[in-house]
DNA sequence: GCGGGTTTCCTAAATCTATTAGGAAGATGC
DNA sequence: GCATCTTCCTAATAGATTTAGGAAACCCGC
């Protein structure tokens, strides 16, 4: 029998192409042994689980996204790296809505410790450095930051922004205005 | 053989609490009909699919949400009214983790138009009277504040936080200051 | 280049979920 | 009390997950 040459690299990278393709919720462990086509007993010579698959695609989104983040905001600053990397963000969900929902997936702490998600934390405080906030008002405005981007980016792709006008990226412009507003001017406590 | 007396309303109903209980992600129709001590087949002469029931328990948990929101905003205004609304979002998500995820679920259309998701809009809409926005600003900040409040929940249940300091409790009073004061002090284009 | 050990892939099988078809017993209305 | 509709059932199909155990392919030292 020829093998398929199999690795837990290349079943995450194509997991996360099948959930762009059709959506993270439908990415089964069946369907990927039928795009590689082996039997699906085979894939568990790789992967643990179908939730150690997910955990994996998660975890790869979580580091694309980080590299990512980090090319866009090599060299900015202030409102600059402010912009560059919430479009990071949104531009990473348009263009791969099923690596953006893999990113979301909850992991257990183990996983969480080893993924990117630190990367992620850094950079938005890295955006910090220019406005003038200091602790704990700098660890507030990351929690800011990161709630409107990830809610952003999730109820405008869930639709939930209507389609009625203004459209959403006027929406987004003036969005990263009044964020960049707020932290020029972080209010006293 | 006597009858379980099911309909569609205790159906989803009943669907909430299994997904408070093991999380909307495992509702099943298997579940709901062990829950009723029923076999599977009987559920299917009162909902079309499983996606159907998910769709019912979603547009349940919208119905709850709003009629919290309303009950909280009324004679609230400014501040208040921001806070109060938030806080309904937030409690709801911990009181109610399936729920929160449910109301969360991607509605079809026409579902949609018939979901409690209008109440919603116009809810946060009627903070922003208590300030000086005017549309297209009003918009703006509506959509500003949605993602702010789904954003933060979801990453605070998710653990998206950590654990280190300051806590989430500080974190968002401090986050509402700083949307009160955005909102106040908007700025022009 | 050959024998042994490991890895990768297979067949087979159990279990769970979703869904449909068709039947029988309970409820309802006249 | 009969006809009808509804609700629940049994039976069956199909797809997903997961485990067990086997055989061929690969790799390593000799």
């Amino acid at each position: 029998m020829a093998r398929a040459g199999l690795t837990m690299d290349r079943l995450a990278r194509a997991g996360a192409e099948l959930a762009d393709e059709v959506g993270f919720e439908q990415v089964t462990v069946s369907a990927l042994a039928r795009r590689f086509d082996v039997k699906v007993a085979s894939l568990y010579s790789h992967l643990k689980s179908s939730h150690d698959l997910k955990t994996k695609i998660a975890m790869l989104a979580l580091e694309e996204l980080a590299d990512r983040a980090g090319e866009a905001l090599a060299g900015r600053a202030g409102k600059d790296a402010l912009t560059a990397l919430a479009n990071v963000y949104r531009d990473y969900a348009r263009q791969h809505p099923g690596r953006y929902a893999a990113a979301q997936f909850r992991l257990d702490p183990k996983s969480a410790a080893a993924s990117a998600g630190g990367r992620h934390a850094q950079m938005t405080r890295a955006i910090l450095r220019g406005y003038d906030l200091t602790e704990p008002d700098q660890t507030h405005a990351v929690r800011l930051l990161g709630s409107v981007f990830h809610g952003y980016v999730s109820l405008e792709m869930g639709g939930g922004f209507s389609h009625s006008a203004p459209d959403t990226e006027e929406t987004w412009t003036r969005v990263l205005d009044a964020l960049d507003a707020l932290l020029r001017n972080w209010p006293a406590p």
